[in-house]
RNA sequence: GCCGAGGUGGCGAAACUGGUAGACGCGCCAGACUCAAAAUCUGGUGGUGGCAACACCGUGCCGGUUCGAGUCCGGCCCUCGGUACCA
């Protein structure tokens, strides 16, 4: 069948599965009935479902399918459950895509977001998921963006924001800066100059000042992956060391650093400073070759990871520090490893202790000082690579023989006592860094006053809108805001003022989101009293990659609104559930300037020729691409899948269904859509299965009794229970994809047995088999589900229908096969009754021919019996 | 570099607390239906050897613990996510 062509079965058979007109009337059902619109209800137990908040960037991806699936999945599974269910959705809308499409394509932010937003709305409609599109929330409508411009001017009051310098990536072409996406191998993506690094001021929030509770509550949260609290424990990076001040030789100002390792201080071999370091200028401008240096420093990317990897690089300044303990002097170079925003913009240098320092003095021919080794007092043995572990200390005068511990007590006491140092509790956290030179973002509220400084906008000026521009330009970004804007006066002393122009971090709309969705239309704050009804949420789901940053500042914030007095809980998400990435293949051509192409794999043919080699050609022109390997879906690299002609072909339930059955919903999911059309072949034959029977079942007495069944009907009702006691479990720990399979399992044991022929307690095990399947696979897919419900004249939506219990009766097994191994070998099987004693077994097992083949001539040393499964025979 | 996760048939995966490795599905092979094809249905399908019964091998690599290891421990390799201005 040709791409795309839509399937005509129901042109063919007027009880055909007809995904089309089936979704159309299940979702016209809940539309009538108004079944998603949520209410405040003190007599019900709500739970509060949220998935994260889609970037409106065009339309969706297979990430969004799989994150709103796994969200509306969990969601209609409480609600059958009995749970008051609030399940809502919006849009995560400023960002720099909005801006680059209005550069390239001409067209306003606001119009290019809002269409977006128009088109990817009605594909979460066409997929059928359960939200109350009444709390539906736009970051960048002036409604929403106010209440986050109130916030932050009480947060200013209370001293929680404040400005200072940073750096950011400097385009000196474009006149701009660069967000770190921008930056390809330390050049601008559209000009293709060498980045510079500049210091401008900018705004901060304290989280800092959060950095304990932040850590601590952590231990509360018993419903989030150990992975992501492991990854905010270290990202926060509690550590407690000691602040040393070492003096600079001939009368400089001293030098400040912070270790963890003070029981290293006698190998001190170097100290190193940050280029921006202020000691730094007054050598530069009497030394040519730092001056050099220093203005190497100040190119390229500014991202940690391209800091820690690159080469390390230093050089003398020609300055000593002291060594506050033994008043060794110690050579101070500048290093491009050491970043003058991270601590105090210095290190001390241990080449015996530290890796790192290991390698920079071996390159650049400094000393390596052991001053740590084993307890028993071997040799460190620092010839090859640092001696990082803790130890007993030596060469280290008054302190020798102490171990780590003592010695760190010893030695942080003694800096004190001299006031050269103390000890501190040191977190790798830094404050948030909130501010962005961009127009298509939320306007920071505030003026700047030449004589009052920077002073809120009050309340009743609220909200600040920047003027609508209609095209914006690379590098004027921020020259659309016009004289008439800016010029402004002074709240507090009435004279002349500038506003700010910046605009806020996009993570601060996504900080407070999941609370303005349980306070729709609230007109007096942030929120209302309906936000302690709801919060927390009760499941938060979400991409993995979100596990530190957005994951934190949400924390942060419910912490910052909990002290304003406008919610009371501490936390705002009870359970996370971490969505792995949907990933896909990266083709790309790269352009004689070094510009770089992205291609859909949809439009790219991958040969392999008869010795496996690949090559990848573009389908329209038949030239060569690249790949760059697989990476996650996303607009910058071109790769992702548009679920739109999946949902054309084959309709909403076989796209949900596809999704959860392909992998377990934390699992990385490497996409490849050959599979999907096996999902809506089991739909096909769901439905033929129960439009086969309907009229069966409708007829058939509910419940089957049990007792005088006939065996095969026994084994039937014996699997569907167990299947269904699977099916729980599997829900209950949100592995969905198994969900699916043992339902699968079920319809093809329910597929081969003539029911027609059956009778009323055939009848009857069939309808309470189908009525459990219909229950459990109606959150995956509830169109066909509502449907065929409808169908069988069952009493009541499905949609509240009630989850199926398992009766345990059913599950009990007269007989059941073990396996028999020798050895630790599987051997053979033997039938013995369910529950057999050990010696039953153990004698079962010596009878099999099988077994005894196998033990023949050699004596039974030991005979292990797991019960019910297993038995183990060891012989020799 | 650092932090986190993952690696099981041709492919997506399953295996609950250390107890039958590969459930369920895709693909492929064979058969039925058909003038033929598609669709559908039935059966088979980890590898090697064997007519077969069956035997041996097999969960990224090397080693260990155990009656028994995909699962636990030590070391390594590779892939993915994050790394503070992509969201």
């Amino acid at each position: 069948m040709a791409d795309g062509e839509p399937l005509q079965y129901a042109a063919m058979a007027e009880h055909s599965y007809d995904p089309q007109s089936v979704e159309l009337r299940a979702q016209a059902w809940w539309r009538d009935n108004q079944s998603f619109r949520a209410t405040e209800d003190a007599g019900r137990q709500k739970y509060y479902c949220l998935s994260m908040f889609p970037y409106p960037s065009g339309k969706l991806h297979m990430g969004h399918v799989r994150n709103y699936t796994i969200g509306d999945v969990i969601s209609r599974y409480q609600r059958m459950l009995g749970r008051n269910v609030l399940q809502p959705m919006g849009w995560d809308a400023f960002g720099l895509p909005a801006e680059n499409a209005a550069i390239q394509n001409r067209v306003p932010p606001a119009k290019w977001t809002y269409e977006n937003i128009d088109v990817m709305r009605g594909q979460l409609k066409r997929l059928g998921y359960a939200y109350d599109w009444d709390r539906e929330v736009t970051t960048c409508s002036p409604e929403y963006y106010r209440w986050e411009q109130w916030f932050f001017t009480r947060l200013f009051r209370k001293g929680l924001a404040y400005k200072k310098n940073a750096v950011v990536n400097w385009d000196p072409v474009d006149q701009t800066v660069l967000a770190n996406e921008q930056v390809i191998d330390g050049r601008g993506w559209r000009s293709g100059a060498v980045v510079e690094r500049r210091e401008i001021p900018q705004w901060f929030l304290k989280i800092t000042d959060y950095a304990q509770e932040l850590l601590d509550s952590l231990d509360q949260l018993t419903g989030w992956p150990e992975a992501v609290k492991t990854m905010q424990r270290n990202w926060i990076g509690r550590s407690q060391g000691v602040e040393i001040v070492f003096p600079v030789a001939d009368g400089g100002e001293s030098l400040k650093v912070y270790t963890t390792r003070p029981d290293t201080i006698f190998g001190v071999t170097f100290m190193a400073v940050a280029a921006e370091h202020p000691m730094v200028a007054p050598v530069a401008e009497r030394d040519p070759e730092v001056a050099r240096f220093v203005e190497e420093c100040r190119q390229g990317a500014i991202t940690e990871a391209d800091i820690e990897t690159m080469e390390k690089k230093g050089l003398p300044l020609g300055l000593e520090a002291v060594n506050p303990l033994n008043g060794e002097r110690i050579p101070i170079w500048v290093g491009n490893f050491v970043l003058m925003s991270y601590g105090t913009g210095a290190v001390m240098g241990v080449p015996g202790h530290d890796q790192r320092d290991w390698e920079f003095a071996r390159r650049f021919g400094l000393p390596v000082a052991p001053v740590v080794r084993p307890a028993d007092g071997s040799d460190p043995g620092i010839d090859q690579a640092a001696y990082e572990d803790k130890g007993v200390l030596y060469n280290s005068g008054e302190f020798d023989d102490l171990e780590f511990q003592e010695a760190f007590d010893a030695i942080a006491e003694r800096l004190e006592r001299d006031d050269r140092g103390e000890r501190r509790v040191n977190f790798r956290l830094r404050d948030w860094g909130v501010s962005r030179q961009r127009y298509w973002g939320c306007p920071i509220p505030i003026i700047n006053c030449p004589v009052c400084g920077p002073v809120p906008v009050p309340d009743d000026q609220l909200p600040v809108v920047f003027p609508e521009v209609t095209q914006l330009e690379a590098g004027l970004d921020r020259a659309r805001l016009t004289e008439s804007f800016m010029r402004t006066t002074c709240p507090e002393c009435g004279g002349p003022a500038e506003r700010e122009t910046d605009t806020f971090d996009t993570f601060v709309e996504s900080s407070w989101y999941f609370a303005r969705y349980t306070s729709p239309g609230c007109e007096t704050g942030m929120v209302d009293g309906r936000a302690d009804h709801w919060l927390p949420v009760d499941q938060y789901i979400g991409g993995i990659e979100h596990a530190v940053l957005h994951l934190l500042y949400a924390r942060f914030f419910h912490k910052l609104m909990r002290d304003e007095g406008l919610i009371h809980s501490d936390e705002p998400f009870t359970r996370l559930l971490t969505q792995g990435m949907v990933l896909n293949e990266i083709f790309y051509r790269k352009s004689a300037d070094g510009r770089i192409q992205y291609f859909n794999p949809a439009e790219v043919e991958v040969r392999a020729d008869e010795k496996g080699a690949r090559t990848a050609v573009l389908a329209s022109d038949g030239g060569p691409v690249e790949s760059a390997g697989i990476g996650t879906m996303s607009k910058s690299k071109n790769n992702g899948v548009d679920p739109q002609r999946l949902i054309d072909r084959y309709g909403a339930d076989t796209v949900r269904l596809f999704m959860m059955f392909a992998s377990p919903p934390e699992q990385t999911l490497d996409w490849n859509d050959d599979a999907v059309a096996g999902s809506f072949r089991y739909l096909r034959r769901l439905w033929s299965l129960v439009q086969n029977h309907a009229d069966l079942i409708a007829n058939a007495p509910e419940s089957p009794g049990g007792k005088d069944l006939d065996p095969e009907l026994q084994a039937i009702r014996t699997t569907t229970h167990d299947i269904l006691d699977r099916v729980c479990r599997d829900y209950e720990r949100h592995q969905f994809n198994t969900v699916v399979a043992a339902c699968m399992e079920l319809t093809n044991l329910l597929e081969k047995h003539d029911w027609q022929a059956g009778g009323e307690s055939g009848a009857s095990v069939l309808r309470e088999a189908v009525t459990i399947l219909l229950k459990v696979l109606a959150p995956v897919v509830p169109h066909i589900c509502h449907v065929l419900w409808e169908r069988l004249a069952f009493q009541g939506g499905l949609l509240d229908a009630a989850w199926p219990e398992v009766d345990r009766q059913a599950l009990v097994r007269e007989s059941v096969v073990m396996v028999v191994q020798v050895n630790g070998k599987r051997r053979a099987e033997i039938e013995v009754p369910s529950g057999a004693a050990d010696d039953g077994v153990r004698e079962a097992a010596l009878a099999n021919p099988r077994v005894q083949h196998h033990v023949q001539g050699k004596s039974v040393r030991k005979c292990i019996v797991v019960p019910d499964k297993l038995v183990n025979l060891v012989v020799g």
